[in-house]
RNA sequence: GCUCGUGUGGUGUAGUUCGGUCCAUCAUGACGGACUCUCGAUCCGUCGACCCGGGUUCAAAUCCCGGCACGAGCACCA
């Protein structure tokens, strides 16, 4: 019935073997009998008409006429080996600049989880780079903030990384005297030679005593940058020649913006990270999967200390088509430069640039959640952003009129009389927002030139005008709607100021002059510009230009 | 080069653990239509995918083998 008289045998075998198992052993019998019933009910509905089958499915079993479709799993997928109330995630950016579209998935995910599970979420600043991406001060409290913005709440435990120094350091002493680290004075090209070939450095061997003696002049400065690191032993014939003997800490000389230069050696990523998610009790590890390598250096070092390594997940590499590939401290010279406003320059992919534009924190989880875990290398584009913000926003943007390239018309009402001295048009067209907009109408109308051309138009919620041949007068033909000529929004000129509109277009912005309705402006609001988009007030001066900043249509 | 990972419509995702109810889900997009006094919203419809080649099986997106493509790591960055 459902194939128009064209079932498949084949497939009608599959649906019946899938619900009864016990039939399986059968499959050859069964085939051949199968066959002859759908014979007979094609040859039925190519003879009697599809209507036949379905009376007589109707009369035997009524259920198989409803066909079920699959339906899509929602929400994040069951996160391995979690117990409800013990899962304990971690966010760990570097707070070398704000946070990035990208780091909301992160922001996104462990939140999610910890929402799903009870748990918590350990917010933690990466900041053991003093020199290489170094840390920006301003930018611990930003990343609080906007993860709290994006969270819905703020994170349960903040750490800095660089305020538990004497900890690392701690586990760095007990790593040298248990004997499954050492100090490695050799250049890193020596070594790295040495390890490809699987050869063991010449430093690898020394006591335990020669190890802790170069240990303590590392730490008290008299090793310079670059003349000694401490390395975890593993096996050298390991398979990635990445995994063999990984450093673990360096010596770094330039004072840290923080705590300043307290410290003389400095631990990488996969040690600092690794001593951290033991100490705080993590349970699970989401990360980007370019730190795959990093799960299987750590995983050696908690053998050597004898822990047990947390559940890892991983997410792709995430590209946005509109922003192309960025990096913080990419924008950050650039804004040193001058080529940008700030870190909330609409023309960036930071989260402070998006919130200010008026993006809403839950549209951005929502798209977030709805990519998921994978390990997908994926392409995204702002375009499907923009579409789960319009449903956030919509119901709550006020509508208002915004005629760019303004051309000044009479409206001429002399052709069918009784011109209303005002008209009152809703500020959300379903009434989502309660109350109208008053314009009072005079003699003069303003409408986009780029409309003017048309001749034939209806002035939204007015009239069906006329625009005369030299463009400077509207004449009324009726105050109902008559046909279906194009609407086009417009402004009586004594309700309107003049405003401009910049939109970023790429690494440009954009700017469109215009007058703006004048109607209970509101500094920060998210206004929807008729037949332009949704904008957001930026600035309201007492007199001058209003300033609108683009989000998007 | 070595090591690791990933391939489902234009984009993103579900389904892959354990083959069958999958002529493959949902969203976004494009196209068409309805409705609405915005090019917004809403509603309806259409388009469009299992990387390739073998194999196993009554049956493969799913299992096996071999290719190919793409990405990442191989930093004294995170």
């Amino acid at each position: 019935m459902e194939y128009d008289g064209a079932g498949q045998a084949g497939s009608v075998l599959g649906r019946l073997l899938g619900e009864r198992a016990d039939l399986r052993p059968r499959a050859r019998d069964l085939k051949s009998l199968v066959e002859a019933e759908v014979a007979a009910a094609n040859e039925l509905a190519t003879n009697s008409g599809v209507e036949a089958v379905r009376e007589a499915l109707a009369a035997t079993n009524p259920e198989a006429l409803e066909r079920q479709k699959q339906v899509k799993r929602t929400g994040l997928k069951e996160l391995p080996n979690a117990t409800e109330g013990e899962v304990i995630l971690r966010f760990a950016p570097n707070p070398n600049g704000p946070l990035t579209i990208g780091h909301a998935r992160g922001v996104s995910i462990n939140s999610e989880y910890a929402r799903m599970y009870s748990g918590k979420v350990v917010l933690r600043f990466d900041d053991t780079d003093t020199r290489v991406k170094t840390p920006l001060p301003e930018a611990y409290d930003w990343i609080e903030t906007e993860y709290e913005w994006l969270a819905g709440r703020p994170a349960d435990i903040i750490i800095r990384a660089s305020e538990r120094m004497p900890i690392y350091l701690e586990y760095a002493t007990k790593m040298l005297e248990g004997g499954f680290g050492y100090v490695c004075r050799c250049s890193a090209a020596d070594f790295k030679a040495l390890r490809d070939a699987s050869q063991a450095c010449p430093c690898r061997p020394r006591s335990v005593e020669a190890n802790l003696a170069d240990w303590s002049a590392m730490n008290d400065g008299s090793i310079s940058e670059g003349e000694a690191v401490v390395r975890v032993k593993t096996d050298l014939d390991l398979p990635n020649p990445a995994l063999r003997d990984w450093p673990a800490l360096r010596i770094q000389h330039t004072p840290h913006p923080m705590v300043g230069d307290a410290y003389k050696v400095w631990p990488l990523l996969d040690f600092q990270s690794a001593i951290e998610d033991h100490l705080q009790g993590v349970t699970h590890i989401v990360r980007g999967k370019d730190l795959m390598d990093s799960t299987r250096k750590q995983t050696l070092l908690y053998e050597h200390f004898g822990w047990t390594y947390p559940e890892p997940l991983y997410w792709g590499r995430v590209k946005v088509h509109e922003f192309g590939g960025f990096s913080t401290s990419g924008m950050r010279a650039a804004i040193a430069d001058g080529d940008y406003s700030g870190w909330d320059d609409a023309r960036l992919p930071t989260l402070s640039a998006l919130r200010r534009r008026g993006f809403d924190s839950q549209a951005l989880r929502e798209f977030w959640l709805d990519l998921g875990l994978t390990q997908k290398d994926i392409s995204i584009s702002m375009q499907t952003i923009e579409s789960f913000n319009s449903s956030v926003i919509d119901s709550r943007c006020e509508r208002r009129s915004f005629v760019r390239e303004p051309l000044s018309l009479s409206l001429d009402a002399s052709g069918v009389g009784g011109a209303p001295e005002s008209v009152a048009i809703a500020r959300h067209p379903h009434g989502d927002i309660a109350g109208v907009r008053e314009w009072v109408l005079g003699p003069e109308i303003l409408i986009e030139t780029a409309d003017a051309g048309i001749g034939s138009l209806r002035l939204k919620d007015l009239a069906d005008v006329n625009i005369d041949a030299g463009a400077a007068r509207a004449s009324v033909e009726a105050w109902d709607r008559m046909d279906k000529r194009p609407i086009i929004h417009w402004l009586p000129t004594e309700m309107g100021r003049p405003a401009r509109l910049s939109r970023p277009e790429g690494d440009e912005i954009c700017i469109e002059s215009g007058i703006l309705e004048d109607v209970d402006l509101e500094e920060g609001a998210i206004i929807q510009l008729e037949r332009v988009g949704f904008a957001r007030i930026d600035s309201i001066p007492t007199d001058g230009l209003v300033e609108l900043l683009y989000l998007h249509g």
